[in-house]
DNA sequence: GCGCTCTCTGAAAGCGCTTTCTCGGCTACT
DNA sequence: AGTAGCCGAGAAAGCGCTTTCAGAGAGCGC
């Protein structure tokens, strides 16, 4: 015969050792009410002999709350996410909140499939940290789960565009900052672009690309179909790109990839391929990631203020809801490093 | 007069409309038993118009049983963390469960008050994804937090070495990894060496220093205390320690951070301060996350399967319990990248 | 000294689900 | 035809907590 399995500690049994009844040790321990001074201390005294330790669900099932906020990303190991993600945890952190972090690896399914586990966990608030998809059904069967939720008092809040969700928003000002990267590389004299950009569906995508496009545009310049290279929207896809365009012969003077991730790959991709940067051709990448200042050379960027995004979008999120949803505009700052130089015939 | 706050929908509700018994409907939902084909029908139908979604809480309650594991490390920022947990998530992807991730900053008081709230969250799991510190006082409080939690049927898994938390381990050859770079090092002929550590109570910071001190002293060379260089964990850790090496005068041939993340920030002091890497010094450092080989020159290191690790945690953690703790060893690979280099006088 | 607030405590009713336990209605035997 | 044996459905008892709702004293004014 085994030791029987000891259950869980009880409020019930933290009441019986300390003599009192469930309400009272109940009303002790989250300091709802006046209790008197021995009682008091014999069931802190009890609750500390016997190690107890409340039960999470019971006490969201009875008080109908729960600490829990859930982060929807698409993989924890991009740094982008990673330093959003810290940011909510640190906020959460604060507010003695506990964060359920859920990767997605980019499938839409698992994405819906994981806001109905947070929606089952009756979890605080949701925080969409990916950026939003510009696709009918994903938007109808992402509205078909958080409209119920939403109904039922849960929070939700995003970072980035996400077309048709009514919800708080920190928006990154991608399309501006895209747009001022442009200009800054325009200034350095470059006239010959190209770009490296994700599955164009993502609305950052499309934003950067459209800021960068119009920037460029209205400069008067052109940007044909052979400049611009679609990837994944990881290292490895920055690298495919940047081959792809090394491929295609005669570099533009300067490249910019919509992600700092993917411009990483991209930098790769030239060193491999012999190509120097900046000298043969500038790179520009977008998002400030922290390791790009030590890359070599170190890559010129739009900085984006990634951990405050991420306590930014935990605030709205527990702030009471506001009538309409509020939008929370992030500018990106223009960081020129040496990535970027002027080409090579205007120097 | 607002609209009432809608309430959520219960499986009262379900069950009302097919007009099945609560239990019927639980059993159908669950597929716990058999239920006559045309009551089954009634119910998902009824599920599906009601948008329910059961209450994890509940269910929890009910079954004594939960769905979540709860991870704590220091920082998911930390590109190392990030591939771990990214490991773990995978994992428990595949096995329908929920990650509630942690971030302790850095700081064991929140580590240990993160371990009450899984606790009482009655996480399935808890997985320490971080090092362990060598510490009477903070394995004394880990230790009271953790047993009652096993007592109750809690599993607990770590990755790298706990002293005194008899648990299932996934533990990464740091001792033999730094001995086996050492020795690649000595091979290249390097004689002169210097160490960036970490706290020296971390027990990878011990390990992974203990097995590079070996080695070397094995060779029969010294490795006095001026080579040897204690800052923190982080990026600019390595920087700083780096920088301090360089302020001590009369550089080492190669120097040996003792992770990666360090080692950038040593890359970057040196290439601040004018020093050429591998040309004047060699670098190495130790985990191969993924952007040291971006790097310029691309770092030497000893890679350590850091998804792998997070998967096997995971799995470590469900598994049914063993008698005894188990030890799942991850072997280092050397991996020589162009940061080391033969030392000067040698070629 | 009596009634009247005021406090503080305990009893008990849920919160929404799972899971026995029961029992009605069948089929399958003898 | 009678009965043992099953299968599937419903009633009901919790799971561990919070929170109303009364009630028991205690303190007070008259």
């Amino acid at each position: 015969m085994t030791e029987p399995e000891r259950q869980h500690v009880t409020l019930q049994d933290v009441a019986h050792r300390a003599g009192v009844s469930l309400a009272t040790a109940s009303r002790v321990l989250n300091g709802t009410a006046q209790v008197r001074a021995d009682l008091r201390e014999k069931v802190l005294a009890a609750a500390g002999v016997l190690a107890y330790t409340p039960n999470a669900h019971a006490q969201a099932l009875a008080s109908s709350s729960s600490k829990v906020i859930g982060v929807i990303c698409h993989d924890v190991s991009d740094p982008y996410f990673a330093s959003v993600a810290r940011g909510v945890m640190r906020a959460a952190s604060d507010r003695d909140l506990m964060v359920m972090l859920a990767s997605t690896f980019r499938d839409p399914a698992r994405e819906i499939e994981y806001i109905a586990t947070l929606r089952a966990q009756r979890a605080r608030a949701i925080l969409l940290i990916g950026s939003g998809f510009e696709d009918r059904d994903w938007e109808r069967s992402m509205s078909a789960e958080l409209e119920p939720y939403q109904r039922a008092g849960g929070r939700v809040a995003v970072v980035s565009r996400h077309r048709s969700l009514k919800v708080d928003t920190v928006l990154p000002q991608n399309r501006e900052g895209a747009a001022a990267l442009a200009a800054s590389l325009l200034e350095l004299g470059h006239r010959d672009f190209a770009v490296l950009t994700g599955p164009r569906e993502l609305t950052t995508v499309a934003d950067r690309f459209g800021g960068f496009a119009a920037a460029v545009a209205e400069a008067g310049l052109e940007l044909p179909d052979s400049r611009v290279v679609e990837a994944a929207f990881t290292r490895d896809g920055g690298y495919a790109a940047a081959t792809e365009l090394i491929r295609r012969g005669e570099l533009p003077t300067c490249v910019f990839a919509v992600t700092d991730v993917m411009a990483i790959g991209a930098l790769a991709a030239f060193r491999d391929n012999g190509v120097s940067v900046p000298d043969e051709v500038s790179l520009a990448g977008f998002d400030d990631i922290p390791i790009v200042r030590d890359l070599t050379p170190p890559l010129t960027t739009v900085a984006l203020p990634l951990d405050l995004m991420g306590e930014r979008v935990m605030e709205l999120a527990v702030r009471d809801p506001a009538r309409r949803s509020r939008v929370e505009r992030m500018p990106g700052e223009v960081v020129l490093r040496t990535s970027t130089a002027a080409p090579r015939g205007k120097r």
